[in-house]
DNA sequence: AGTGCGGCCTGTCCGC
DNA sequence: TGCGGACAGGCCGCAC
C-alpha cells in the first residue's frame, strides 16, 4: 500500500525516463479503475511533451503545456518502466509510451488507483483543489494543526488522516506517528494541547522524511521486471506489531479498529 | 460544517 | 490439498 514515500520515491524514480519526452501513444486495457479512464485520453495527450514529473499529496501528475495526466496508486497501484517487449500482466491497465520507446507502465490489481486528465492548472481539479497542505512544507506546523483540530470531536487519528487538514498521513504512518508522540490515537482532536501537536507534528515529518530518504537509498530500478519497483521494507515501531512489546516500555502493542481501519498503539506510552 | 459509513476490488490468509 | 469466506485498505461521496 503506497503511502507518501512509496508515491515520491516512485515519482523519482520514473522521471529520469519521461522528464522532456514527448507521448506517442497511450494504451488503454481497462478504463474502470475507481474512476473511468477517459476515453480521449490518447487523443489528448499524443504529441505532448511530458514538462515535469510532479507529486501532490499522494498523486503523481504528469505535466503537459496542455494539461496534466494524474495517476494515483490507491491500495496496490504501482508504476514501472520498461519495453515493448514486456508482455502487459494481468493487471497492466495502461502504457503511456514515450518517444524514447519507453513505457511508464500501471499495474493495479485492486483498481483502487485511478488515471485522470485536468486540462490547464491541476489545482483547478476537483481532486486537488480542497487538499490541506504538504507534511514537510513549512505551512504543516502546530500552530496550524492546533487551530484545525479546535473543537473537533474526532479522533487525533482521523483528523491527520483527513486529506482536507494535511495530505499523505496513511494509516501505517498515522499509527507511528501518533506512537513517537506518545498521544493516544483515540484522544479527541479538540483535546490534543499546543505542545503535543508540536511533537505529533514533528514526528510527522520525521517519519516522513526518513522513508523518503529511506526510499531514495534503497531505490535501484525501476525498470525490474518483478517485484513491487521502488518499494523497499519500513521499519515500523507500532504498525502490524499486535502482542509484540513496545520498543520503549515492553507493553504489548494494542489494536483495534478506528473508521474501519486497523490502529495499533501502546495503552502504557501514549495517552 | 463535521462526522460516519458504504463501496469499489482482488490477493492473501485462515479454518474446515 | 483444496475451497470458501473474511480481511485489508485509500479515500471519495453521500446521508445525517
Amino acid at each position: 500500500m503506497p503511502e507518501l514515500p512509496e508515491v515520491e520515491t516512485s515519482r523519482r524514480g520514473i522521471e529520469p525516463y519521461l522528464y522532456g519526452k514527448k507521448i506517442s501513444d497511450v494504451i488503454i486495457r481497462e478504463h474502470s479503475l475507481r474512476w473511468p479512464i477517459p476515453e480521449d485520453l490518447p487523443s489528448l495527450v499524443k504529441g505532448q511533451k511530458i514538462r515535469e514529473v510532479c507529486r501532490r499529496a499522494k498523486y503523481i501528475y504528469l505535466k503537459l503545456d496542455n494539461g496534466n495526466i494524474i495517476i494515483h496508486l490507491g491500495m496496490s497501484g504501482s508504476l514501472r518502466i520498461c519495453t515493448g517487449k514486456t508482455a502487459p500482466g494481468k493487471h497492466d491497465h495502461i502504457d503511456i509510451i514515450v518517444s524514447s520507446k519507453k513505457i511508464l507502465r500501471l499495474r493495479d490489481p485492486r483498481k483502487f488507483g485511478c488515471v485522470l486528465w485536468q486540462p490547464g492548472d491541476i489545482n483547478d481539479h476537483k481532486l486537488i483543489s480542497p487538499l490541506g497542505p504538504e507534511p514537510l512544507d513549512d505551512a504543516f506546523d502546530a500552530g496550524y494543526l492546533h487551530s484545525r483540530a479546535s473543537k473537533r470531536s474526532c479522533s487525533i487519528k482521523t483528523l491527520i488522516m483527513n486529506s482536507h487538514i494535511v495530505v499523505g498521513v496513511g494509516n501505517i504512518y498515522a499509527s507511528e506517528s501518533l506512537f513517537k508522540a506518545r498521544i493516544n490515537p483515540k484522544r479527541k482532536a479538540g483535546s490534543v494541547s499546543l505542545v503535543r501537536m508540536e511533537k505529533l507534528v514533528t514526528a510527522i515529518k520525521t517519519t516522513l522524511r526518513d522513508s523518503i530518504e529511506q526510499g531514495g537509498t534503497t531505490l535501484k530500478d525501476f525498470t525490474a521486471e518483478d517485484g513491487q519497483p521502488g518499494y523497499f521494507a519500513q521499519k515500523l515501531l507500532v504498525y502490524g506489531l499486535t502482542g509484540e512489546p513496545c520498543s520503549a516500555c515492553g507493553e504489548p502493542i494494542k489494536q483495534f479498529t478506528q473508521q474501519a481501519r486497523s490502529t495499533f498503539y501502546c495503552s502504557r506510552c501514549q495517552r
